[in-house]
DNA sequence: TCAACTCTGTGAACTTCTTCACAATCGGGT
DNA sequence: ACCCGATTGTGAAGAAGTTCACAGAGTTGA
């Protein structure tokens, strides 16, 4: 009775991105039917957590039997928009940026990286994979056809703000951005951002006293 | 008075690498001192926020005149252990793992990726820039000399799992983990995700009905 | 038909994180 | 020497997210 009306928690939907991947492998597995409990035992994710995460967007289950695998996880691409083509911009054909246009993961969940764009003139006119790299000056004229509204950043931190206002002014209202600042948008548009170094600093703070376990291997 | 014993939240530790890169720029622009409020006016991240942050590991400033900012940047650098070499193993060659190799913002911050590994025949042997691809079956061996505590996987998501533990027996207790699956590994290791797709699912939902913006430019 | 069992959906309790608000401190000006 | 405006560090309030716990719905078997 909660049905995606108010305002679903940011971690909610973090999480139904993982529930989709799972349900994809269990219906490769050819499972039909899974409870809260098993899904809390194979992934670890909190069984009440998974229900109330649902909960926001509707009833999917049965009690006494669990949720049906084939339809939780194609209502669950519905609500993340997944089960539709999603036109994508790229800025940025350096290093990261061609191995983003080679990852299968995108095309598989229906994003279509639909234009490469870069500011370096020995790139314009070159293909990355099947993508030919256009001018970054292009970058509206050339999204008033395509239309795409989600952009990717992956440029150097200096160029990313200005790129990210030129994004904004093509029509764009969604943005991945790799650069490691927090770029100043309008408020309609949302952004996401991925920092390599702080995932690895994190993980660095944790490296704390605790001996390494090298010592503790004894191996024939 | 609450420095650095108990625990520290997640989001905050999430927030000092941002507050680090943040602080090396205004270093760059040789600002001395920097208040909370400008913080804020800057970053857009909360004022009380960014002192309750640094709050969990001492006191940095002064009442009156705010922070300096060479201090507080060495010190944010410290407690994140980034001012002292972290080596780094690197588990797959692919495109992901190439434009990581390529990647200056690591050994910016002084993460130094001390080995590659791969399991591809064809591509043990040959050169990532300028380090060797080693058998993937090396893993452990090569580790007992080089002793890197910090690992990054970049391997397609089957694999991920199996290529995990290999870590750990190797002696690596913080995972870097870039295939969209829920890693099991023992207590002691800390891990890290990083899944595109998630990001951008998380994007794509929030494109709701409202229009694109193409419609409202009306340009000479 | 009914009893025993399973499992969902959700209000309520709990935990964690963020923001407020203010006493305590600092530096500068007179 | 003292006052005044600025700014910190932090308890306490508030907001957000997670987990508990249970009523109620569905299923199975006799």
């Amino acid at each position: 009775m909660n049905a995606s009306n108010g305002k679903v928690p940011m971690p909610t939907l973090e999480r139904l991105a993982n529930y989709l991947r799972y349900l994809l492998d269990l219906e490769q597995e050819r499972v039909e039917t899974i409870s809260s409990a098993e899904v809390e035992q194979q992934t670890g994710i909190n069984a009440a957590q998974f229900r109330k995460d649902l909960s926001y967007f509707g009833e999917f289950g049965k009690p006494g039997v669990g949720y049906n695998v084939a339809e939780l996880q194609s209502r669950i691409a519905h609500i993340l928009k997944l089960d539709q083509e999603q036109r994508v911009l790229l800025v940025g054909a350096g290093n990261l940026g061609s191995a983003l246009v080679g990852y299968p993961g995108l095309k598989e969940h229906r994003f279509n990286l639909v234009a490469v764009f870069d500011n370096n003139y020995s790139k314009i006119g070159r293909k990355l994979w099947d993508l030919e790299i256009l001018d970054l000056g292009r970058l509206k004229e050339v999204n008033a056809v395509l239309r795409a509204r989600m952009g990717i950043l992956a440029v150097p931190r200096v160029a990313a703000q200005s790129v990210a206002e030129g994004l904004v002014d093509a029509g764009v209202d969604s943005i991945l951005n790799f650069a490691p600042l927090i770029l100043r948008v309008p408020p309609h548009v949302v952004v996401r951002n991925v920092s390599f170094v702080q995932e690895l600093a994190v993980l660095s703070y944790h490296l704390s006293s605790e001996p390494p376990q090298h010592a503790l291997d004894a191996k024939g």
